[in-house]
RNA sequence: GGAUCGUUAGCUCAGGGGUAGAGCACUGCAUUCACAUUGCAGGGGCCGUAGGUUCAAAUCCUACACGAUCCACCA
């Protein structure tokens, strides 16, 4: 043995000795355990929350595995919709194309071969980390099987009543060209002038001049008494456009203290406003004034053509030189909707979408979270996903983009009839164009993947034992499993959620590209090996609780790495010389050796199974360190405590230490495998390989 | 406006009614003897503040302060 642990030497063979003769199968254990993993960007290439994912579940899969379960770690990737069109129009872009410049099944078929080339980035980083998943059974969203799957649940939803097309104000991001959801709109603070306009006898403070067109209706709180005379009436207004009449309402959401107290109703461009218009069925039909492409339209009358941020530049002086602008408050700051992805400002627009009905769903969720059908580990994230159960809106699912799975509905030609079928009704049908949002095909992951898999996977791991991903994604992933599992089943799609927390920087603060304070897993596996990345990820990690990590992390992991290894040199160097002596030297320190080797065992053991993982991790590696190397190695020195009890004792912390660092104790299991196993009693004691053998008692 | 979480060593974080822990950083000593990617020794903490419960509080309860995050129809 090298005197120096080289993991670069290891880590590739023993996860092909791993894969090859089917470790990571289920085998023939009788209790079932299953983890479904959460799949990754086809194309992505790996980044620090990928490892923390990979570490905490590969620990809970392999420390099942050894305890003897019939284990699946399922794995598989995501055609992650907007995401990768994003990626791939910003590759256009740099080549002087866009999007428009292709139709739709080109368009199509160029991401797919995008995604195809790549499509093995996420797989092999993520197994260069030595996750011991069932790659014979990995699936992709965009698998056929899957697809057909995915239809038929929309299919199924439809015929329920849960499904339906309604015109609303949707989050439409122009930039990217789509809508989303709630979810995925981000809201920033931001500085916004106020600006005071002047509405016949109102004044009327609006932080979007350029909207006017589209006003339908004058607000005011019904008690107040300042406007009272006007509720109800038309008043007449001269605008940039020429006079004008427009309605005055009384509505309760009008705050009388802001402002004037009195506030412009845009129900096309505003999503209270939208709100208010629908309470007041008086009102007549808004106009829209702002289209898709972020434009003013004809509604503007000279001002069409114009982007809104130019439209609103030009409209505050036109309003200027007509008097009309009263007075303007240049220190106001209010929250702007900002899409997720690209950072623009989401322009709330009408449109007509489908929309999941999500009542009956989260009733259910709600449900199985008080019957404690589903635990949540995570510091208080459970309190939060019961509030995102409560109050959830309904789900939009369309997405104006092209990747992704096409919505299965048939409109005929010349009206407003439709079909929803996997295939075309008749030569009078085309097809719907919008695709599901991504998180649709993902939220039917647990039971997609197993029943499309092995005969009997469905009937034997569902419902699955853990989902794991960071508190980031809740509500996008897993509040729509488990809604989406129960509807399809009847029962939840797992019984536990282990929220892990957001890996920062060593100073605590989040990791972005710009700042340059990203870590990449990589570059920390090749310098110091998968077994110290994942460990620093672990140890003392809380689940629901961020962690600050910096590259010091790694190395002092990488450093125990290289101390289990050299314990097992130790041994292997003692047996070179001499046979092991297995005679009990002195009983009194052998016993208080074995009664720490088992409390450790047993400290280890129940914080895994109550997965406190980061207290296991720490546990073994303080009881190896400290006690093991540091105190019972040098006592066998001095013969204080026998060679077969250090033996053992090496062999019990190899097993009690693989789920976390795998490559490594694999290596020195190899290595004192191979030296000495002269001793009848030391080989039966010793199964093939670590990976399968059994967890210490 | 609502909610959740946090505040412990210089930094990053564990712990969680009974004498304060780890990693990194720091100081001194030790080098053919598994490992200098090491060992031994050491410095460094009124465990955010104020009350309460208790024989006993860093730990449980209440309030407050500060910080972080999420949600929200702040015109």
């Amino acid at each position: 043995m090298e005197s120096k642990y080289d993991h670069q030497k290891f880590e590739r063979e023993i996860y092909r000795k791993w894969e090859d003769p089917g470790a990571f199968k289920p085998g023939n254990g009788k209790k079932p355990f299953c983890i479904i993993m959460p799949p990754p960007n086809a194309n992505d290439p790996l980044h620090v929350g990928h490892a923390m994912f990979v570490a905490i579940e590969d620990i809970l899969i392999r420390y099942q595995r050894m305890l003897g379960r019939k284990t699946l770690w399922l794995p598989g990737t995501d055609h992650a919709g907007i995401e990768t069109q994003y990626v791939f129009e910003k590759k256009l872009a740099k080549e002087g194309k866009s999007r428009f410049d292709f139709d739709r099944e080109t368009l199509y078929k160029m991401i797919w071969n995008y995604v195809q080339d790549n499509s093995n980035v996420a797989i092999d980083q993520i197994k260069r980390l030595g996750a011991s998943a069932d790659w014979s059974r990995k699936k992709f969203t965009l698998d056929p099987e899957i697809v057909d799957f995915v239809l038929d649940t929309f299919i199924k939803l439809h015929q329920d009543g849960l499904i339906y097309r309604d015109l609303k104000l949707v989050n439409y991001c122009v930039k990217c060209g789509t809508a989303f959801s709630n979810l995925e709109v981000g809201h920033e603070e931001r500085k916004t002038p106020l600006y005071y306009l002047k509405y016949g006898p109102f004044t009327l403070a609006t932080v979007r001049p350029e909207t006017k067109f589209g006003d339908t209706a004058i607000a005011v709180h019904p008690d107040d008494k300042r406007y009272k005379k006007y509720v109800g009436q038309e008043i007449g207004a001269e605008g940039l456009l020429g006079k004008f009449k427009i309605k005055v309402i009384a509505d309760s959401s009008v705050d009388p203290k802001f402002g004037t107290g009195a506030v412009k109703v845009t129900p096309y461009h505003d999503h209270n406003d939208f709100a208010i218009w629908k309470r007041h069925p008086e009102l007549p039909k808004p106009a829209q004034v702002i289209g898709q492409s972020g434009k003013l339209n004809q509604n503007a009358g000279k001002y069409s053509g114009l982007r809104v941020m130019k439209a609103r530049e030009v409209i505050v002086e036109d309003l200027k030189r007509l008097g009309l602008l009263v007075k303007v408050d240049e220190n106001y700051h209010n929250s702007v909707g900002v899409c997720y992805r690209c950072g623009a400002v989401i322009e709330p627009l009408p449109m007509k979408q489908w929309f999941l009905r999500v009542k009956p769903l989260t009733e259910k969720a709600l449900e199985a979270l008080s019957k404690k059908q589903v635990r949540v580990y995570g510091s208080g994230h459970d309190k939060i996903l019961k509030h995102w159960l409560e109050n959830l809106e309904d789900w939009n699912i369309s997405r104006q983009i092209v990747w992704g799975i096409r919505i299965p509905v048939w409109y005929q030609k010349n009206s407003t009839e439709y079909v929803v079928a996997k295939e075309s009704p008749g030569k009078n049908f085309v097809q719907e164009t919008d695709t599901f949002d991504t998180w649709f095909s993902s939220s039917q992951w647990p039971v997609v993947t197993l029943k499309t898999n092995q005969p009997k996977d469905f009937e034997t791991f569902y419902p699955t034992d853990v989902t794991e991903t960071g508190y980031d994604i809740l509500p996008f992933w897993v509040m729509r499993m488990l809604m989406m599992g129960i509807y399809l089943t009847g029962e939840v799609p797992f019984k536990k959620v282990y929220l892990h927390g957001l890996i920062r920087d060593e100073k605590g603060q989040k990791m972005s590209k710009s700042k340059g304070n990203v870590i990449n897993p990589l570059v920390m596996i090749d310098k110091y090996g998968a077994d110290a990345l994942r460990m620093a990820l672990v140890i003392r990690s809380t689940p629901g609780q961020d962690k600050g990590m910096g590259e010091g992390d790694v190395r002092g992991m990488r450093n125990f790495s290289n101390k289990i290894w050299n314990a097992a040199r130790y041994i292997n160097l003692k047996s070179q010389n001499s046979n092991l002596k297995t005679t009990i030297q002195n009983p009194k320190p052998d016993r208080e050796f074995y009664k720490r080797l088992s409390q450790t065992a047993s400290l280890a053991t129940k914080h895994l199974s109550n997965y406190r993982i980061g207290l296991a991790a720490e546990t073994v590696y303080n009881e190896f360190w400290h006690w093991f190397c540091d105190e019972a190695i040098e006592k066998n020195k001095r013969q204080e405590i026998s060679d077969k009890a250090i033996f053992e004792g090496l062999v019990t912390f190899l097993k009690l230490l693989h789920p976390f660092m795998p490559f490594v104790t694999e290596a020195a299991w190899g290595e004192i495998k191979k030296q000495k196993t002269k001793n009848n009693e030391q080989r039966t004691m010793m199964e093939e390989m670590l990976i399968s053998a059994e967890w210490p008692k």
